[in-house]
DNA sequence: ACATCCCGCCACATT
DNA sequence: AATGTGGCGGGATGT
């Protein structure tokens, strides 16, 4: 019983082609084009060939870096890596603000605590303490609040490179719980994973500890302040990179692959077993300017024809693990590359960079 | 052995 | 009541 994966059937199941930070680039690789400015859950979830659940994975840690907000259940709006700086710059100034209060020397406790309106209920009188209660305490453990908080701590602290145990301690504030330690680094591991794919941070290790390790990247190479300038790349911000799309292959061990692969048009070629062949993906930063430069990789299906807009409703089909097939069309290939350069305009400063690292 | 982190149950929020 | 959201952490997979 407890079902296991026979060793022997079902061909390959890889766990990192299902990642979030794979996810996220097929995603955007997905809306990141032209016509697009409104995003359907359901949509997104059948087009990528995963469950909703990822989808709001992403599109929560999305918006929080104002590449994404939302418009109405189910719908989002699309407002491209263009709304980056912006979001940083917010970030930037309230991480700025809230260092005045504490008296944070170093470790900033940017446990969740303050920082909180309380949205609606001003009334006095007997208002329902408790609903509003669990609404905030809802929201303070938010993948959304713990993004931002994320980038907060990376932006005011001058440390540039951070283990996600020093992070996770520093948000967590005093709470020692081995247990809330280990969610909340799981947490910022699917964060690490997304913003990774953003280039927004890059993985490393610590120099001499060998310990894995982030460094924040920001609007790399930005002019700062300059809202016009680097005007120059933008043409290539939207590249088509190709290649498929979903991650499809639901559960774990999907009885056999292969088979559905192939989706016609485009992507000839490789498809089942080969994915283990495609190596490290973006995790293993080696060279430290990969820019891809301009040939941004096979377009396979055509960019704006996708027009779908609007919403393709397909209600709740989910459970259906084996009609699988007919949602996980295209196949799995990703290409980690990544948008490097959104341009910029409002990079604010540059922190300080010292080698200082942190560690546990 | 330890670092990652997928997966999906199910509580809570909205409709 | 139904459906949308999304904490949370068990345990599989990667190195």
């Amino acid at each position: 019983m407890s079902s296991l994966v026979h060793p022997g059937d079902h061909c390959f199941y890889s766990r990192k082609e299902k990642s979030l930070g794979v996810l996220c680039s097929n995603f955007l690789k997905l809306y990141n084009q032209d016509g697009v400015d409104s995003i359907g859950l359901d949509d997104a979830a059948n087009r990528l060939g995963v469950e909703r659940r990822r989808i709001y994975d992403i599109v929560n840690i999305l918006e929080s870096v104002g590449v994404l907000s939302k418009k109405a259940k189910n719908q989002y709006f699309w407002k491209g890596f263009g709304g980056i700086p912006k979001a940083l710059d917010t970030l930037k100034e309230e991480a700025l603000n809230e260092n005045l209060s504490t008296s944070s020397s170093s470790l900033s406790d940017y446990n969740v605590s303050h920082e909180y309106l309380y949205e609606g209920l001003p009334t006095s009188g007997k208002d329902k303490p408790s609903a509003s209660c669990r609404v905030d305490s809802r929201k303070e453990k938010s993948l959304g609040l713990l993004t931002q908080n994320f980038i907060k701590l990376f932006i005011s602290s001058k440390a540039d490179l951070m283990t996600l145990d020093y992070v996770a301690k520093a948000l967590l504030g005093d709470i020692h719980d081995p247990t809330a330690m280990r969610t909340k680094v799981r947490r910022l591991y699917d964060i690490a994973n997304v913003f990774s794919s953003i280039n927004l941070i890059e993985k490393t290790h610590h120099p001499e500890s060998r310990k894995p390790a982030f460094r924040w990247l920001g609007l790399e190479g930005s002019p700062k302040d300059g809202p016009v300038t680097a005007l120059k790349f933008n043409e290539l911000k939207k590249r088509v990179f190709g290649t498929e799309i979903t991650n499809s292959l639901p559960k774990k061990y999907k009885k056999e692959s292969s088979l559905d692969w192939n989706s016609n048009k485009k992507a000839p070629v490789l498809m089942r077993c080969n994915n283990l062949i495609d190596k490290h993906d973006r995790n293993s930063l080696e060279q430290p300017q990969k820019h891809s430069s301009n040939g941004f990789v096979f377009g396979p299906f055509t960019p704006a024809s996708v027009a779908d807009l609007g919403h393709s409703e397909n209600k709740n089909v989910r459970q259906v693990q084996d009609l699988e097939d007919l949602a996980s069309l295209y196949g799995p290939r990703y290409s980690n590359q990544a948008w490097k350069s959104w341009y910029v305009e409002a990079a604010g400063k540059n922190h300080i960079q010292e080698g200082s690292i942190l560690n546990s």
